[in-house]
DNA sequence: GGAAAGCGTAACTCACTGGTTACGCTTTCC
DNA sequence: GGAAAGCGTAACCAGTGAGTTACGCTTTCC
């Protein structure tokens, strides 16, 4: 028990690329919705929406500042994967090294609070691979 | 640079509550293609699919023995979504730890190797929870 | 050798997801 | 007060993904 019940929603929040690159673009501070918008091909529009799956996720939080809202992000929900993960990488006995990291984890995250920045630019990423199986195509 | 590149895949084949299940159940050992359909409502083409998904993203391993297909997780690709997630949680500095962390199940995967289960029960699982914002609905 | 077991694949349907444009609401600024 | 800025939402459309049934291939067993 414990852990693994947002899993759906945050891996499904994860699994796409235009999102995974917003987490990226947030962690180095605050931005806005149209900040984070102008990083983007795709409409503003569409960014809000990514941004919305994001919040309902729990991944990020908005707060509103007269016109604008700035998005940051909240490393709890990553905290939840990593623990579902956890299971599936631990030798066994690994998840008193996780809570203990956990507890660090939530420490440290207030002390970066309130580091916020403004307009930055990025490098997209994201790639794909091919793999094979051993057994299956032979 | 290092991580992130089939992160896509990875984070795409984890969203899924089936694939997760089947993750799950192969966690205790290997099983093949019939007994995870079995522990499934939905049709084993449909699982069959998943598992598709599943090798194709790295995540199972398949061998074939007579004419029945085992399934075995594979680590690695759950170690490389974590090392992504980590640069979300870690307070700086954490990289090194979770290399240490790394080599460390690497050599605890071999020992566990054909661990092998045959037949097994399961016991279902996943949630999901609502959330609301703070500014945004006020 | 032929029936049955064990799996994967193909073809098809239906729901969801991500993109676009149009629009409306609130806040700022002259 | 009215125009512009900043964002979210609604309505619509195309592509994808997950489910189903039908089918085909290989291996086992009598």
């Amino acid at each position: 028990m414990s852990y693994a019940f947002r899993v759906d929603e945050v891996a499904g929040a994860i699994a796409d690329p235009v999102r995974r690159r917003i987490l990226v673009l947030l962690r180095d501070g605050r931005l806005t919705a149209g900040e984070l918008a102008g990083q983007f091909a795709i409409s503003r529009p569409a960014v809000s929406r990514h941004l919305r799956v994001l919040r309902e996720s729990g991944l990020v939080r908005d707060e509103l500042v007269g016109r604008q809202r700035f998005y940051t992000l909240d490393p709890e929900p990553f905290t939840e994967l990593v623990a579902w993960l956890a299971a599936f990488v631990r030798p066994s006995g690994w998840e008193h090294r996780f809570d203990a990291l956990e507890t660090e984890v939530y420490r440290t995250r207030r002390e970066r609070r309130d580091t916020a920045g403004t307009s930055r630019t990025s490098s997209p990423s994201s790639t794909s691979g091919t793999t094979d199986r051993e057994e299956h195509s032979a």
